[in-house]
DNA sequence: CAGGATCCAATCGGATACTG
DNA sequence: CAGTATCCGATTGGATCCTG
């Protein structure tokens, strides 16, 4: 079953989410390891990785295809970033012609779960932010 | 709303939140507005001057602790654009020195509402995952 | 205080070619 | 199929100086 960013938005979180009750006066520090966390899930392609990823193990050539217009460079490079986070689980099978799948790992599929709104969100609001509507 | 991995793979039909059905086949287009829209809302330095500004209205100078080690030059491109996708809100008074307020639009405070969850997972994530905890 | 303008280093990231 | 390696242009972003 699919639920709209309408049903999401509309059901779930009272306003207003609070920050996390650590960061004092609200200032987010430099040095922290999350800047580093926020930038990789962030990321311009690790977004849409962990998007296509949330419906289900899938195959690097699956990943290309979704996220499209990565590049391969990209996709190894943001897979490997995944992985070693924890995010994301590799598993090849030693065949001819080779057969990868790359899938969420608990923690990724937590992950997802918050961002698969997010990007639901951009998706319904884009076409007025961009054309300046309100 | 925590779903645990062992829950997913237990149970295939009830995902925490699904794509947009506009997504055929889960591919994310290319040309599609909300890549551009996605990349401002996930840049850098956009999510946390909108985490920022989820606590209310702030000041310039505020907004330069809070997003702490971000250049001048970046604050004020970041802030441009996420005023030109009517995020935030610009106020400027004709006083001497010059007090200039930044706040969400509606929008944006929308925005924050599914932006603040995803930064407090990174926050309480972040020592794990840099770690390589399970 | 709240920026604008400019320079330049670092990083990003695409294209291409090659491999098991 | 699923990558790796390399080149190199494009973009990012910090430092610095300037202004009303």
């Amino acid at each position: 079953m699919k639920v709209s960013a309408q049903e999401f938005t509309a059901s779930a979180a009272p306003l207003p989410a609070a920050l996390p009750a650590a960061l004092a006066d609200g200032v987010f520090p430099a040095g922290c390891p999350s800047r580093t966390v926020l930038d990789h899930i962030t990321s311009k392609w690790g977004v849409l990785i962990l998007l296509a990823l949330s419906e289900g193990e899938q195959r690097w050539s699956d990943l290309r295809r979704r996220a499209e217009g990565i590049s391969e460079k990209m996709l190894a490079q943001t897979l490997k970033t995944l992985e070693r986070d924890g995010l994301v689980t590799r598993t090849a099978q030693p065949v001819i012609p080779p057969r990868v799948d790359y899938s969420l790992t608990g923690r990724g599929y937590e992950l997802s779960a918050l961002l698969v709104p997010l990007v639901a969100w951009a998706f319904e609001n884009a076409d007025d932010i961009i054309k300046g509507q309100p």
